[in-house]
DNA sequence: GTGTAACCGAGACGGTACGTCCTGTCTTGCC
DNA sequence: GGCAAGACAGGACGTACCGTCTCGGTTACAC
């Protein structure tokens, strides 16, 4: 979809994939994903909305391309404990997660997928990245000798993830939520030594 | 709006409270969040739209009452040890998230509400009770010895409630997610005893 | 409907009559057929939505009973000559119609009606004794020598009535009615002479 | 409305707008004003409700448009006297108001219409074409001697088209309407002359 | 007097239509 | 062939109204 073979005829115009992104992180600040419009994506951008359906097949995908394009690329740098990398993971995560774009965007990508290519293509993108990065401190507590063996990552990667996302998005305390992230941090190390 | 002063005229028929919230449960089932009319509750439950309206301002809030209705009421008993309490509540609450209607409710109902009055009544009802039942477990530990001092309920709710509802709703591993509960149980408490 | 056998019971109570009829008959001026609602004219009258259904089968009855009520009851008086005589029935029927309850009525009356029981008892009430009236100027004028034969009474009736009609219901000049009704006198005495 | 200044953009399909008249039609003969659903008329014409609603504001525009689109086009012929002149007109009167769709929708029009723009409009379109028929009608019989002032286009077209109006929507009578015409021209002649 | 039957205001009921909105596709004419 | 504009089919939403029914209570006539 974003990449058909494109053979002839005239080149897509970066202009137009940057506006649509840009509008559509300005619309789910403004509005959330309910509120979001199609049509007022294609308005605000100054495009038509055939420019957007000919790049996204849905408005989920364009709405995933925006909220999560280029977030959360760098690895955790080896700070020379656990529960340092740990706490840089989770603030990594929390920043990720409260972003407004994010924020306005998670809960209703959730709503309109029920168990089909999408959601795949964002455990991929999303999920996958940030386990990788879970993998690579465990193992490098491994080999420091702060953990026996390796615990699963993934459900590392769910102790780090779920308390942030549950946060934000249930609970909705009004504190910040980035003072979460060191106390999260320090029960997950402690759990971990156990 | 659910109990309007109604000093006189017909009285509401309990018949059709229970077949709205029944009837929107079996269509969550059968078809998620999305994919759920308005028209077809009414259809099911063999009521008039109008009938579902005088009783709930908007969709969101039937699907909520429908969802939430009669959820997680026990208190956790006491089972003698912290780890044994915490798992009872990780199973409770897993439990209440992978219910059918529950887990085809909740994706939807975070899409839709922004800020609004029905996200507050949400987390009055299915977080606050949540989080006394942590409080009382976490005062039981600290009476039996088990804690020096007794943590904040609201991150040690965090840390239950999260992993299980990333893993359904943002991780969805294949894997059941009961067997998820003792481990997070178990990690819990060792990250509490440290 | 009007009068059921009423055996036992409490007897109806006068005022409620009084009070749909008289509300009816205001909401009918302020916003016309369209834009009455029963329940607007239970609230108006301080009555309840049944009471009215318990007098009137339908909305159309209602309003018939309200604007037609009382109506044109007086026969016309003996003035001497046929051209008089047309010209107070015209006025007659001009005032009759041009009445505000019965304006805003009467469009919205043959609108509802299709050709069932309502249309005839309308004709029965109001075209019946109109017609009579008709009949009775008309068998004067032979009695006077003014014509040598009684013609059709629905014809001429039609050519009284109609442009009353015409004027008011789909004309609308912005001119009164009633100088209008002479001028129709005249010429229908003329063309009733020739 | 009908003609939104339109710059770029697909146009309308004049395959969208046939449809809409057409099914209106139908469904006016069909089952009357009354029963004819906006929802029904977009089924019957395989189209969208918006697509109806892009070109009339409500549905009593859409039913003016379809009944009395095309209507009454055709100019009177000189047919050597006025009389004659004055029986084609109301031929063509009662022809055009006897007409299937027009019996069904024009009593409805009248109801839903309290004095707002639509009344105006079917004035405009209905009631101007036929009055300049009469006055086209009168002059000629002025030429001719018939005549020796013009009188009122105005009254004498409601002096043709009223008693067809009442006849047909008042009064009911079973037989022919179209009996009725020469009658009424006859009689619309003496008047005249006199 | 005491039934009993029909009345009363209030308002919920099933049903249906309205007019608005949004999605994803298609069609113009311009570049 | 991309692009802006906007029409298209389809269908859900929330509102409003109709005519019926139910509540708790009142009022007259008959026994």
């Amino acid at each position: 979809m974003s990449a058909p073979t494109a053979r002839g005829g005239r080149p897509r115009e970066e202009r137009v994939d940057a506006a649509i992104l840009s509008a559509t992180r300005e619309l789910l600040v403004e509005g959330g994903y309910a509120g979001l419009t199609v049509g007022a994506v294609a308005a605000r951008a100054g495009i038509g909305k055939a420019a957007i359906y000919r790049r996204y097949e849905t408005k989920q995908e364009m709405v995933f391309a925006a909220a999560v394009h280029g977030l959360d690329l760098e690895s955790p740098p080896d700070l020379g404990s656990l529960r340092a990398e740990l706490e840089w993971l989770t603030e990594v995560i929390a920043a990720t997660l409260s972003g407004p774009a994010v924020a306005g965007a998670l809960g209703g990508l959730l709503a309109d997928m029920s168990d089909d290519a999408v959601v795949s293509r964002m455990r991929e993108t999303f999920v996958a990245h940030q386990r990788a990065n879970v993998t690579a401190v465990l193992d490098r507590a491994v080999a420091r000798g702060e953990l026996t063996s390796r615990p699963d990552a993934a459900v590392v990667h769910a102790m780090l993830l779920g308390p942030v996302f549950a946060w934000l998005f249930v609970l909705r305390e009004p504190g910040d939520v980035r003072g979460f992230a060191p106390t999260l941090a320090r029960m997950a190390a402690a759990a971990l030594s156990a």
